[in-house]
RNA sequence: GGCCUAGUGGCUCAGUUGGUUAGAGCGCCGCCCUGUCACGGCGGAGGUCGUCGGUUCGAGUCCGAUCUGGGUCGCCA
């Protein structure tokens, strides 16, 4: 094969009367009469247009599916009629020889590779490599590598030093499903592939490494979601040594905004310091603890108000109300917006509006309406100036909350002037409480992980033990990173202090013992002088997809697997031969 | 696992209260066209309507079951 001179993106009118070799796909062949055709070339770079004058170049390119790669050596010439269009629209090569590289065996493709994005998706994920063909698809791939580099110079220009940790590893006993892997030399004993680097990073910071990072592939084996690839994702994953949460803020702050602000879809972002929401402030006024702060619309609590107005499922409930002004949504629109909430919120919304004159009518206004005295309350409450809706959610407080949240969202987004969409709004949502009553067991239990440290250290553990405080008050010194309501990462400041963390498990009724055999390598590390380190691990697939502006994971992944977790490209997961089977001690049982 | 939704030529879709030979656009094949660029024109091939069963004189359409996608809830410390 002759070597390009040039790629299919870069011929401009200054190269006229140069003699060039390109490669690439046909991508298509406009026939216009006679031996005179134009065929398009595409390469990585862009497309070119090559024009066919001869009998004998017309006679190789018709004998070629479109999608066959070939070489064209020939002279650039200035075209007749220039297409503004296309980057290289002033030129096309007039070929002198043509080369059949790879040809496409297949007159029909499963899919028209520009309008891939409109095929069905089964068929994109068996034929990725040819939906990777259409720039559209390519571009985010491409995005995600700039958004990787970027985010490597910045933390290694912050003087973090990225390590890889081990991929084959032990089972961790909480938090997700693992993937396990049979030990060959271990009958009967697996490995596990991580779930995240958590507890090596924190031996790396007992280890003396005082700032770590790394792109660290994480395995799950938990159900996905438009946002959520099924087993395998990545984190940006960091820990720093002998610092506080202020540290791990500054950091963030200061790496995140400007890749944003460069590669986003917006080219908005917040600047440091981004808002601070504590946990319970954020259910309150947000109803999430992923608030979207592109969206002005706040919740209110309005229990006292309506709980004896004497609609049903108000009675004995927490009520939670999301005014809307100016809102011109039609009955219809409405009802199919609370009909929305009720699917994503598991229970129904109500709503009721004050119309142009300030009078509380439509939905539940009878009810609101039932007193003056209920009515007034409410307006006084909400603000309510004319034309604005309510909607309104009632239940157990975490329901009430749950469907105020997503009529915040939903609201936001459908209704004009409460959403300036084009930026990225940044926040964190900090002291997340350190333990809950577990549903199912009515006993304290761990909100959310054992690895935090708890705001006031031992000494509040002390006072919850003896009474003196209560142990549901006690703060987690944990983060999320939250960013247009998508939440980024999760983070904290670790309980490095083993005695702490004994105190800790004690409170969940579990001694030294547990915590020794659940973690034993990090606990015995810790009794050897461990630092006060802190961290957090910002999603890379979230990243990348909210700076592409797309909606579903898949698409900013090369080869993504579809919902099921199966690469149905490479028909994984698939059965293996019974010898590979008899090598790991493995028997499969066939269940009816 | 629950709920919602979709499945009709290679691809994307239409198909009315059940009623003659299941249509369109794109793609493909053939012919025509000397400046196209989403080229254009004419013609053609290509469908057991996801599968199985039922109701009916008659099912793409109605009913039941099932399979396969997608979304969502559970789950994801």
């Amino acid at each position: 094969m002759q070597s390009r001179t040039h790629t299919c993106g870069e011929l401009r009118k200054t190269n006229v009367g140069e003699t060039v070799t390109i490669v690439g796909w046909m991508e298509n062949v406009r026939e216009v009469g006679g031996n005179l055709a134009f065929v398009v070339m595409r390469d990585f770079y862009g497309t070119t247009q090559v024009v066919v004058e001869t009998e004998d170049i017309m006679a190789i390119i018709k004998s070629l599916n479109k999608e066959s790669t070939i070489s064209v050596t020939g002279k650039v010439r200035e075209r007749s009629n220039i297409n503004n269009k296309i980057p290289t629209g002033e030129i096309e090569i007039v070929p002198e020889k043509i080369e059949v590289l790879g040809k496409c065996l297949h007159a029909e493709l499963p899919f028209e590779i520009n309008h891939s994005r409109n095929a069905d998706e089964s068929f994109r994920l068996k034929y990725r490599y040819l939906d990777l063909r259409n720039p559209e698809v390519k571009d985010n791939i491409v995005l995600r590598c700039n958004v990787v580099s970027a985010l490597r110079n910045s933390m290694n220009e912050h003087g973090f030093l990225e390590i890889t940790t081990p991929i084959l590893t032990a089972s961790s006993p909480e938090g997700a499903r693992d993937y396990l892997v049979p030990a060959r030399k271990h009958p009967g004993k697996f490995y596990a592939l991580p779930q995240a680097p958590q507890q090596f990073k924190q031996l790396l910071m007992t280890a003396g490494f005082d700032r770590y990072f790394q792109i660290a592939p994480c395995f799950r084996d938990e159900d996905a979601r438009g946002d959520r690839s099924p087993g395998e994702f990545y984190q940006m994953d960091m820990e720093m040594a002998f610092a506080s949460k202020e540290d791990v803020f500054a950091v963030l702050e200061d790496v995140l905004p400007p890749i944003f602000a460069k590669y986003g879809k917006y080219n908005i972002a917040s600047t440091a310091p981004f808002k601070r929401i504590p946990y319970l402030q954020a259910m309150e006024e947000y109803g999430s603890d992923k608030p979207d702060l592109r969206i002005d619309l706040r919740v209110f609590d309005v229990t006292d108000e309506l709980q004896s107005c004497g609609f049903e499922p108000f009675n004995g409930n927490t009520i939670k109300a999301v005014p809307v002004s100016n809102c011109t949504l039609t009955r219809k629109q409405i009802d199919a917006i609370c009909a929305d909430i009720e699917v994503q919120a598991g229970a129904k919304a109500y709503w009721f509006k004050a119309d142009e004159t300030g009078a509380i009518a439509g939905g539940i206004a009878k009810f609101v309406n039932a007193d003056e005295k209920t009515a007034e309350a409410i307006k006084a409450k909400l603000n309510i100036a004319p034309n604005t809706l309510v909607v309104v959610g009632a239940g157990k407080k975490g329901l009430a909350q749950k469907i105020s949240g997503v009529a915040v969202k939903m609201l936001g987004s459908a209704c004009e002037g409460h959403m300036d969409k084009e930026r990225y709004e940044f926040c964190w949502i900090v002291d997340f409480p350190m333990y809950e009553i577990g549903e199912e067991s009515g006993d304290l239990e761990f909100c959310h992980n054992p690895f935090s440290m708890p705001i006031g250290g031992k000494e509040i553990l002390e006072k919850a033990k003896n009474g003196e405080v209560d142990p549901l008050s006690i703060m987690a010194d944990q983060y999320d990173l939250v960013c247009n309501g998508i939440e980024l990462s999760s983070g904290a400041v670790r309980n490095h202090d083993p005695e702490v963390m004994v105190k800790a498990f004690e409170m969940v009724r579990l001694g030294e013992e547990e915590v020794k055999a659940k973690f034993p390598a990090m606990y015995n590390a810790f009794t050897y002088g461990a630092p006060p380190h802190a961290g957090i691990a910002p999603g890379v697939d979230r990243m990348v997809m909210l700076l592409a502006g797309e909606e579903c994971i898949r698409e900013i992944i090369a080869f993504p697997m579809n919902k099921n977790a199966q690469d149905i490209m490479m028909d994984a997961p698939s059965e293996v031969e019974q010898k590979q089977l008899d090598e790991l001690h493995i028997a499969i049982v066939k269940k009816d």
